[in-house]
DNA sequence: TAAAACTGATACTATATTAATACCAGTTAA
DNA sequence: TTAACTGGTATTAATATAGTATCAGTTTTA
């Protein structure tokens, strides 16, 4: 069971990479060459990212994307959301015909429940949090730090 | 984003059926019948959870399948781990040769953070305690509970 | 003792989702 | 005006999920 898929974890990872650069045009193919993101793949996610008003982009030469928004402001819900669709269990267990009231079947409730419980949770993983706990790990660990630091700066 | 695909959901409808009927067998067809689950492939799930010891078998006439294990025993994490394999993240965001040192990935620090507390929300959740809110549904509301449990006890 | 009702095991097909590629049109800076 | 970009979209490949089919063997029962 994945629980994040390639298109939200390559999403994920430019977010970091335009945050870390926070107000300067970072290019599609830039992002795709430190991060190893096949190129084109990587294309379209940002296109879906800048459909949902998550990053900003210039055309033309010196273009790229950007990051407006405060880096707070994202979550990993909405990421999963946008390249994994809502987190669904599964079609009422014990079918319409037999269970019309959907909200008596047992296992859903149950199920709801962790649901709602695993959004949340995901809702306060940020990619501002992430920013800076990233920052955090390479002031403690300096050497292959500067080599992260290196990728996600370059 | 699925939670829980059609082989876990019917493993789920059937566990439930045969704990209704523990103690004596029920065949895969009785159970495929009146769950609405396709017939063949109800008996690989069947057979896989006879593999992982959790319900028993007798073959021939007047044969089928069994539940012997205390139902409080099976639960949704080992369903899921089964059918759908254990709950993994995604690769390391950093990728090895930059970040060798796994434990360092902040994200995967704080998913694995999420992945540990869905983990132990889906241990909780158990054939057995599935089993007694179906039971206590069917109580409280006694006309559709007849077809339920019609059902559910055929 | 033979037929019917079962499971064991496995090979196969269909469908959907995920992942990745390719291409063309348009924009902008140097 | 050309090279470095994005916008948009069509296409293919790979993998996972869902469902079907078949044959062999076991057990009850008539």
């Amino acid at each position: 069971m994945k629980v994040l898929t390639k298109n939200t974890d390559y999403a994920i990872r430019a977010l970091l990479a335009l945050a870390a650069k926070k107000g300067s045009y970072l290019s599609a193919k830039c992002i795709a060459t430190q991060h190893d993101i096949p190129y084109q793949f990587l294309r379209r996610i940002l296109q879906e990212m800048i459909r949902h008003d998550l990053i900003v982009s210039k055309e033309g030469v010196q273009g790229g994307f950007m990051m407006e928004r405060d880096p707070d402001t994202i979550s990993l819900t909405q990421l999963i959301e946008i390249f994994q669709g809502k987190v669904q269990v599964s079609e009422c267990m014990f079918r319409k015909q037999i269970c019309s009231n959907r909200a008596r079947c047992v296992l859903r409730h149950e199920i709801l429940r962790i649901e709602q419980l695993v959004q949340s949770e995901f809702e306060k993983v940020t990619i501002g949090k992430l920013h800076r706990d990233l920052e955090a790990a390479n002031q403690a660990k300096p050497q292959s730090a500067n080599i992260e630091h290196a990728v996600l700066n370059p």
